[in-house]
DNA sequence: GTCCTCAATCGTAGGTTTGCGATGAATAAA
DNA sequence: TTTATTCATCGCAAACCTACGATTGAGGAC
């Protein structure tokens, strides 16, 4: 399906909301990113292009994915950008996933 | 980068695991069909056909990922084939999460 | 044997993702 | 003003994803 398209299907916003952050974590680049930010509590794209070994437009791009999703935001401290994780959206996050699993047996 | 491409960055098993699973809940029509399985213990395919308004080939798809993540398991019941959340692999997923975000502001 | 049903798979079209190098914009430093 | 630094963005290539209709294959029913 195409992105603009009109899906035939209603999805409610709880499903949409844990398809869109899953899409974030959906890339093992992007977890180690969120790990990174987790320990550092925040970082420069510089520290990132240090510690993972692609190129910076590379990360730039999954950055600005992470960003999109909201997990994470971007300061300017030029020439500089830190990065921090979005405590709001993170907490959503991981409530939308534990609802999602507490389906047991 | 491609998948069968070695990549320059060794993953741990949990950072793969974590990405295969939010892989797999990356679509709403995905995550659509994990939850009506949640609610029936187990169904057919022709039941999701009816429930979700894709071709009877699109949904197929989906179950496939949806069973090379692990997260489903078909069993055969000719002529049709009845699904049901794995649920050893649905504790593990649970738990990848729930560890992932463990991280509190 | 021939039919029927159900679901997987094939083939295709279009959009998306992931990677890279090159370029550009903004600011600090000289 | 010129230069250097930092990071975003552009443009491209290759692979992947999502959707569909058509086909195939495995079993039952007859």
């Amino acid at each position: 399906m195409a992105k603009g398209t009109a899906s035939k299907i209603n999805y409610s916003s709880k499903e949409e909301m844990l398809a869109k952050y899953a899409k974030a974590l959906a890339h093992p680049v992007r977890i180690r990113i969120l790990q990174f930010l987790e320990s550092q509590a925040c970082c420069f794209t510089g520290e990132l292009t240090v510690e993972i070994p692609l190129a910076q437009s590379t990360i730039s791009q999954h950055l600005k994915e992470l960003k999109d999703a909201g997990l994470i935001q971007g300061d300017l401290m030029p020439p500089r950008v830190k990065y921090c994780i979005n405590k709001k959206a993170w907490t959503e996050a991981k409530q939308v996933f534990v609802s999602f699993f507490e389906y047991s047996i």
